[in-house]
DNA sequence: ATGACGTCATAAGCTGACTTTATGACCAGT
DNA sequence: ACTGGTCATAAAGTCAGCTTATGACGTCAT
């Protein structure tokens, strides 16, 4: 092994930082490091010098540079693909994060349940911002009941829930769908099953689960009532994440929704499990006060969010 | 609209660094500051300093101090799965960089596709270096014929190619599936339409492609030649970024790999546009010389990614 | 009660990375 | 040759983040 493939220093010490990698980005685009530079607004030796410590950082020459501009090398090109996932996620996490400043001016309040705040409203929001600039939006997220209550007190504009069921008072279309799958390390036996997993082995055998009353939890029971009882816990775990986290260590077989592994399922970190005939999908819906048809900037997030 | 909002700003300001990110991870795991400091190698001082400045930079107080411990807030625990997903990016970026560093000693050599490096590679990587630590991979991107020229001049150890067919002198497994789609941006005219698309219609209809030759213009045409001839280009781009990015911008319909658009999709920048009838399919396979059967860290990797 | 141990906050001083400004070298096209 | 574009280098300033040293606060066990 190389000396350097070893060590486990923070990873903040062997990825460039987001503006080199913004940098980095424009001079794909533009062709050129001075333009690059102008873009980002610094000037050109300070673009130099951030594109050649990077190179000297990664090992790795990123562009040709030449007197009639700047191309990428074949590596640069890799390079700056793997840059934009970071910048892409950087951009969520900004869209999201100013949201969550909820200034109260903001023209359109969303009040939206955790999963769908932590997995899809992001994205919308970077959707809307490119539709619509300058709407100003502020975030609350929070359970279904929660949703409901800021709506009916009139503090929200637009909800997303994703229970069973939508809540007093309110009107919903549905957004989209979720769908709670099982998975396990792909160093559990099941993952190397041939035959579909039958639902009442599914509910006699322990998995890492939430705890009780989160919204997979209630999907999962109701949805083995009819094939032999409740599922049996292993582990209680109080976040997503935690339970994700256990499953992939080989903790065991765990439930969880289906927006919440795509990544860990496209690197196999997990697998999931077929399951026979039990329908585990549950609707996600925006939500409005009954009569309060959304208008303005609700009205353009609705819109946006439509399958 | 607020003041913050409108601003333009690189996002490097409004994003705090990855050494941030990591540390909110370390407390949101261990529940105190100093213990967070501990894991990423800073004071305590340091971290608490860190975490107050990202609150003050995002607005919104993160976590809630007290004499026993620190835990996130509501706000807190959100920001903090977004920066996950940065972190997870960066992580990706570092396995990826790492191996095409290149180094003559890496126990691994694998020469790999474009597409394949670019999206499911860096993944791959990180799961065998949580079952292997310390083995060092060096990664080489080039189209098939690279890819089995090396492999033949052994050079590299494991290739992963995208073609329709297995290079000769060259043995394989299929290791996942791409599939082509056709999108298009969700304002136009096709992301309204009610019926599938059929074949002659995709095939009148100038797309906006990948320049002749590449990979999917190949897949493409092939699967289009039996309804009406090749695909007509609208515009004719040089990498699958500038296809995508022409698409979200509602240049007109574009065909791309569906792993090049999963992020899109999910945001509804792009939309799907079903087509009736035309597999868009095609194998990604790890090849290897005929009659050298991958063993040791080659084995290893092969059978991560074996579905 | 009281002392020990854990938590986090504050202050002062240092270091280093990144920046700008001011150049210079190089090449292509006029 | 000259003009306008490219990138590189050097010197000097700025600022964020680090460490060390200390203090304040709460909990727990004695």
């Amino acid at each position: 092994m190389t000396s350097e493939s070893s060590v486990t220093s923070p990873l903040s010490h062997r990825v460039p930082d987001l503006g080199a990698l913004e940098l980095l980005l424009a001079v794909a685009r533009h062709g050129s490091l001075g333009r690059a530079a102008r873009e980002v607004g610094i000037t050109q030796p300070a673009a130099s010098s951030r594109i050649r410590s990077m190179e000297r950082q990664l090992g790795v020459a990123l562009v040709d540079r030449s007197p009639r501009g700047s191309r990428l090398t074949d590596a640069g090109a890799l390079v700056t693909d793997w840059a934009r996932r970071i910048v892409e996620a950087a951009e969520a996490f900004d869209a999201g994060a100013q949201a969550l400043r909820g200034r109260r001016d903001s023209r359109l309040r969303v009040a939206a349940s955790m999963t769908i705040a932590e997995y899809l409203l992001p994205g919308w929001l970077i959707a809307l911002r490119a539709e619509r600039p300058g709407t100003a939006v502020s975030l609350m997220a929070g359970n279904s009941a929660v949703v409901a209550e800021r709506l009916l007190a009139g503090e929200a504009d637009l909800g997303f829930v994703e229970g069973l069921a939508v809540p007093e008072g309110l009107n919903g279309a549905v957004v989209a769908h979720d769908r709670l799958a099982v998975v396990a390390a792909p160093s559990h036996p099941w993952s190397r099953r041939r035959k579909r997993l039958d639902p009442s082995e599914l509910a006699a055998t322990p998995l890492i689960l939430r705890e009780r009353g989160s919204g997979t939890r209630q999907v999962l029971d109701s949805a083995l009532a009819a094939h032999g009882g409740l599922a049996q816990p292993l582990l209680e775990l109080a976040s997503t994440t935690a339970v994700k986290a256990a499953a992939v260590s080989g903790a065991g077989p765990a439930v969880l929704s289906e927006l919440a592994i795509m990544e860990e399922l496209a690197s196999r970190r997990l697998v999931e499990i077929p399951v026979e005939g039990v329908l585990l999908r549950r609707d996600l819906r925006a939500v409005w006060p009954t009569g309060h048809r959304p208008t303005g900037p609700a009205r353009d997030l609705l819109s946006l969010t439509r399958a």
